[in-house]
Parts: structure tokens; C-alpha cells; sequence
DNA sequence: CCGCGGGCCTGAGAGC
DNA sequence: TGCTCTCAGGCCCGCG
């Protein structure tokens, strides 16, 4: 399911359950996700205190006193939800469809406070894994990634020499997250046409000839982190998925341009093209071909 | 090294 | 109603 923004609203929703709680005990309700559980994956978190929660691209990322780091992804379909000690749901969980479904259920944390927080994820392609934060500049998982799209790192310098000599689209790249590490098919999208670019352009172009940032480099930059902000604000996009660890949905997705707005009216003042789409490397690609060059 | 296509899973929705 | 088909917000692997 989810882009940085939903990862990022999930973590700011398990904050209060997780930070400054100790894992009493962890359930796996099934041998693993995407691929299985460490052997001693529940033995490591037990009676560890969770000292911050925070995150690296899609990943979770929480800090224990044993110096472990636990590392989640949510993969397409995976999603959290806090259920107080007394058994109650927080609000709006009630509404939360994924809830009847308790089959998907795999993880659930038992908080020292008496919360639980339960890990959901139907298609399975999510995934946990604890490793020493020592080790943390060689795990595989982590190791390729490019820059935080919302970090002082990335600018129009380090977007063009990453996307230099790139034989491949623009759309391509962004969704490479050794280019950059967050993005996903809603955010490349809808930055593509906010800094008015061509999904099919090639991604060297991003560069000039002499190696410098082209203008649309840095558009695209300020295009991509103002989706993200904005999304972020919103509390993430919900489709099918995504919902924010109390149940509720966020709204970011009424905010879309051209993502799943395919044959609708290019919402650019003046322009009057209608939004595309296609598909680019197995993924549907939505734009306006009027107005994105 | 790079880019692409397939595979991993289940569920929702469309079309018949 | 129910079947089949396609598609879905991600990522890893193997192939050419």
C-alpha cells in the first residue's frame, strides 16, 4: 500500500503506543511474510524498551535498549492498529474493513502498557526483521538506498548526478530507490505533474550537458517534496488500504492530480488536455500529455 | 553494471 | 449469484 507519506503517518500514529513501551511479547501467528521470521525473532524483542521509532524510506524503523533495531516494511496491503489494553478498539477501528479479516493478522506486539499492536497484511509482501544497529550500514534490506526525498541531501544537484547517463524513463527512475528512496506509483506520478514533466522523458535530461541541475531538475525536486509535505499533512493517501493507525482514513487521495483521474479534465488552469494513461514497466502511469513536456 | 519482466500473495471490481 | 479476468500503493531475483 504504502509511499512514504503513509509509512511516515503510520509511524507518527504508533509513536505513542511504541516509544518509551516495553515488547512484553511478540505473537507470529504464521511463519512469516514476505520471507520468514529470524529464528530468534521474538526472543530479541522480548523485554526490549523501545527507545524511538523511526523510519528509513518505506521502512519502520524502531530503536530497542538491547542496541537491536527492528526493521518493517508494510510492503502493498500492510497496515497496523493499536487496540488498548482493555480490549477496546481505538476509534474509528470498528469501520476498519481489514478488522473482520483477523486471518491477517500475523504480528502482535504486547506492549508493557498493555496495548497491543497488531500487524495486518493480507497479500504478505510486508516483512520484519531485527538486526544490530551496528550492522545497520551493511543490511542488505537498507544498503542500496538513495536519499530521504525530505532530507537536506536531496537537491537538484544530487537528482540530476544520480539520473546522469540513465538510459531509462524519468518514471522509471523516480521509482528507483537507489535514485531516491520513498517514492511509489501515486507520488511519482502526481510529482511529474506538478513540475510538468514527461513520464517518458528520458532521465539523463534531468542533467544539462555540462553535468548541472537542469531548471526541470530542480522543479522536480521542489515538486516532489511539496506532494510529499502535503501529503504527509493529510495523513497519507487511503485507496484501499492505507489507513492511519487509529482507523481513521487519511484524505490526501481528494487531493490527487492525474493519479486514477484517467479521461478526466486536466485540472491545470487554462489547459485543456485529459489525463492519460498508460502503462511504463508494468505500472500504470497517469499524466497529461498536454501539459507535462 | 543496467533495465526489464516475472514472481510473490490476496482481494476488489468489472464483465459475462 | 458466481465465475473468470485484470489490476493493485512494493520489492527481489534472474535473465539478456
Amino acid at each position: 500500500m504504502p509511499e512514504l507519506p503513509e509509512v511516515e503517518t503510520v509511524r507518527r500514529g504508533l509513536q505513542p503506543a511504541m516509544e518509551g513501551a516495553r515488547i512484553e511479547r511478540t505473537e507470529t501467528r504464521r511463519a512469516g511474510l514476505r520471507f520468514p521470521f529470524q529464528a530468534d525473532f521474538a526472543a530479541r524483542l522480548r523485554g526490549r524498551t523501545v527507545s524511538g521509532l523511526g523510519r528509513r524510506a518505506k521502512y519502520l524503523m524502531a530503536d530497542l535498549d538491547s542496541g537491536d533495531v527492528l526493521l518493517m516494511h508494510l510492503g502493498m496491503s500492510g497496515s497496523f492498529r493499536v487496540v488498548t489494553g482493555d480490549g477496546a478498539a481505538m476509534p474509528g477501528e470498528f469501520h476498519h474493513p481489514r478488522n473482520e479479516d483477523r486471518i491477517h493478522d500475523h504480528v502482535v506486539f504486547h506492549m508493557s502498557s498493555g496495548a497491543m499492536v497488531v500487524f495486518n497484511d493480507p497479500r504478505r509482501f510486508g516483512s520484519m526483521k531485527v538486526i544490530a544497529r551496528a550492522a545497520l550500514d551493511q543490511e542488505p534490506l537498507l544498503k542500496g538506498l538513495g536519499p530521504e526525498p525530505l532530507g537536506n541531501a536531496f537537491d537538484a544537484a544530487m537528482l540530476a548526478s544520480a539520473c546522469a547517463g540513465k538510459k531509462t524513463s524519468l518514471k522509471a527512475a523516480l521509482l528507483d530507490q537507489r535514485v531516491v528512496a520513498g517514492l511509489g506509483n501515486i507520488y511519482v506520478c502526481e510529482a511529474l505533474f506538478r513540475a510538468r514533466l514527461s513520464p517518458r522523458r528520458l532521465a539523463a535530461t534531468l542533467a544539462t550537458k555540462t553535468g548541472l541541475p537542469a531548471d526541470r531538475a530542480r522543479r522536480l525536486v521542489d515538486a516532489i517534496q511539496d506532494v510529499l509535505n502535503a501529503a504527509i499533512a493529510a495523513g497519507g493517501s487511503s485507496l484501499r488500504d492505507h489507513r492511519q493507525t487509529s482507523g481513521e482514513l487519511g484524505y490526501f487521495q481528494h487531493s490527487f492530480k492525474v493519479y486514477d483521474r484517467e479521461g478526466g479534465t486536466c485540472p491545470t488552469p487554462g489547459c485543456r488536455g485529459t489525463v492519460q494513461r498508460f502503462t511504463q514497466n508494468g505500472r500504470s502511469t497517469f499524466w497529461c500529455p498536454n501539459c507535462q513536456k
